[in-house]
RNA sequence: GGCGCCAUCGUCAAGCGGUUAAGACACCGCCCUUUCACGGCGGGUUCAUGGGUUCGAAUCCCAUUGGCGUCACCA
């Protein structure tokens, strides 16, 4: 006997937004295909024509490309369960609907939507189109009236499923109303287009979110009503954003960016953010490892894993994770990368391109903070002489002003060639013993007057050579003349 | 409001009846050091509350509280 064989999907509407809660939901639907050698289908459920939004389908399947989850089936490479675009599917809804119609699980309504037909408990309708009989259904078809297609749902006794996640979950028919199945305009709803789909596209198990729990009593109920066997339903708990006052609430834009695309723009690698998006709700229980590649993921992943509670979005670990990334790349793909985050970059740094790179490495979390880190570098800051003063290598304004000439002096003293920051620090420090001074305190004296700021990528000598001589040496003067100002 | 889901450090989390309640991020301290970062070492009243069950409960049951979801011709 073998094993029925796996195969998931993950089903978008085509917003023209990848929001991570959606990125991770395709991932774990990936993730639990490969890792059981099964296979993972792209569908696209557009059947709101409201909401439609160009390029929306090329823009999902160019992020899922992205972030390195790749679909068995889809729209773009087509499949054995095609087309994987609910739109295409139409007559397939149709049939199907009708079908439930004859098996008693659907009825015709003909209810007009904006006429308030509720008598109580549900809304725009009421249940009396399920006592329509034939000749007044037929009536109304020839007639060419507009309707819709609904489910008849059991008045009484109650509807129980199995979720892997959370167990037996058990909901009363009462709380389930006669949900459109086909609506006026011939398209399906998402309840039905997506039972109807999954069971055709031979879908074993349905991972999703956890905003599906109360409504997948319905779609069980379309399963029985057809006779179908019920996949395995996995609803994973949201992903939450949090918010100024210390709560908690499901991540939106306003919790900063939330789509796997924001923060590739920011400078996060899709890599890292794919691995600290997978470990946002799922462990691999037997070991601690945190960085994961695609790979590894695929062989450590299992549903067990799965965390049925809902997980905050921390910026600081995806920092974090993504700064493991950074260091872990070479020297020149790093330098590489990172040159499509900045812009303007004066010929002295580009000149140095790489040796910058190298003290920015261990200082960014992203990409998108180089700019920032070396604003300076393109133009010295305007600072207060109060800068000088620290108190650890005891260094004051007056110390400052003794000192910054005769190091000035000195580098006069070094020409080109020797202008690097071997060189540069050998001779600072021969000048520090001579003088019998602190390293730290003439350093800080020499990496404030340059730089103009007290937090600096890279030392002294560092940033000497990465200015070059011209520029370092002019600077320098011009912190001098600010402080005999005094 | 009805119905449903959830509840271990600030955050991600391990734990599945007997543990000194892991680990990571963040935070704090120390060390290293030409600042910061990196790296190293160390630190912290975390089991929401109240009842049970049990020799024994973070683990099982119930209630309470809180958070979240859902009640569309959206998905």
């Amino acid at each position: 006997m073998t094993e029925k064989q796996v195969r998931t999907r993950f089903a978008p509407s085509p917003t023209g937004y990848m929001h991570i809660g959606n990125l991770r939901t395709a991932l774990y639907g990936y993730l639990f295909a490969k890792s059981q050698k099964g296979t993972f289908i792209l569908r696209i459920e557009d059947t709101d024509r409201a909401r439609y939004v160009a390029d929306a389908v090329d823009f999902i399947v160019r992020t899922l490309d992205a972030a390195r989850i790749v679909p068995d089936e889809g729209p773009d490479i087509g499949g054995d369960y095609g087309p994987y675009v609910q739109s295409e599917r139409m007559e397939i809804y149709k049939e199907y609907a009708e079908k439930l119609v004859k098996l008693g699980h659907a009825y015709y309504c003909f209810c007009d939507p904006d006429e308030n037909h509720s008598t109580g408990e549900f809304g725009g309708y009421d249940r009396t189109c399920r006592d329509l009989s034939p000749e007044e259904i037929k009536a109304h078809l020839d007639n060419g009236d507009p309707y819709v297609i609904r489910q008849k749902m059991p008045l009484t006794g109650e509807t129980t499923y199995f979720d892997v996640l959370h167990g037996n979950i058990t909901i009363p028919n009462s709380e389930l109303e006669d949900q459109v199945l086909l609506k006026r305009d011939g398209m399906p709803t998402y309840n039905f287009a997506n039972v109807i789909d999954d069971h055709l596209m031979g879908v074993t198990h349905i991972i999703r979110g956890a905003e599906f729990i109360t409504s997948t009593p319905k779609h069980v109920l379309l399963y029985q009503g057809y006779g179908w066997e019920l996949p395995t339903f996995i609803h994973l708990a949201p992903v939450m954003g949090k918010n100024e006052d210390g709560s908690v609430s499901k991540l939106s834009k306003r919790h900063g960016a939330t789509s796997f695309d924001d923060l590739v723009k920011m400078g996060y690698l899709p890599e890292a953010i794919t691995n600290y998006v997978a470990l946002l709700g799922w462990n691999p229980k037997t070991t601690n490892q945190e960085i994961f590649s695609m790979e590894e993921l695929i062989g450590a992943f299992s549903l067990e894993g799965l965390s049925k509670s809902p997980a905050v979005f921390d910026y600081d670990k995806l920092g974090w994770l993504n700064g493991e990334y950074l260091k872990a790349m070479s020297d020149e793909e790093f330098a590489e990368r990172a040159k499509d985050f900045v812009e303007n970059v004066p010929d002295y740094l580009e000149k140095n391109w790489g040796k910058l790179c190298s003290l920015l490495r261990t200082r960014v979390a992203r990409f998108g903070e180089i700019g920032e880190q070396i604003a300076f570098l393109i133009e010295q800051p305007a600072f207060d002489a109060s800068l000088y003063v620290n108190k650890r290598n005891k260094v004051t304004v007056e110390k400052a002003q003794e000192l910054l000439p005769d190091m000035i002096a000195l580098l006069e003293t070094i020409d080109e060639d020797g202008w690097n920051n071997d060189n540069l620090y050998a001779k600072l420090e021969a000048y520090i013993a001579e003088k019998e001074l602190k390293k730290g305190l003439a350093m800080w004296v020499l990496r404030i007057a340059v730089a103009g700021q007290s937090i600096t990528p890279g030392g002294a000598t560092e940033l000497l050579e990465m200015l070059g001589r011209k520029i370092s040496l002019e600077r320098l003067k011009k912190s001098l003349a600010n402080l005999t100002a005094l």
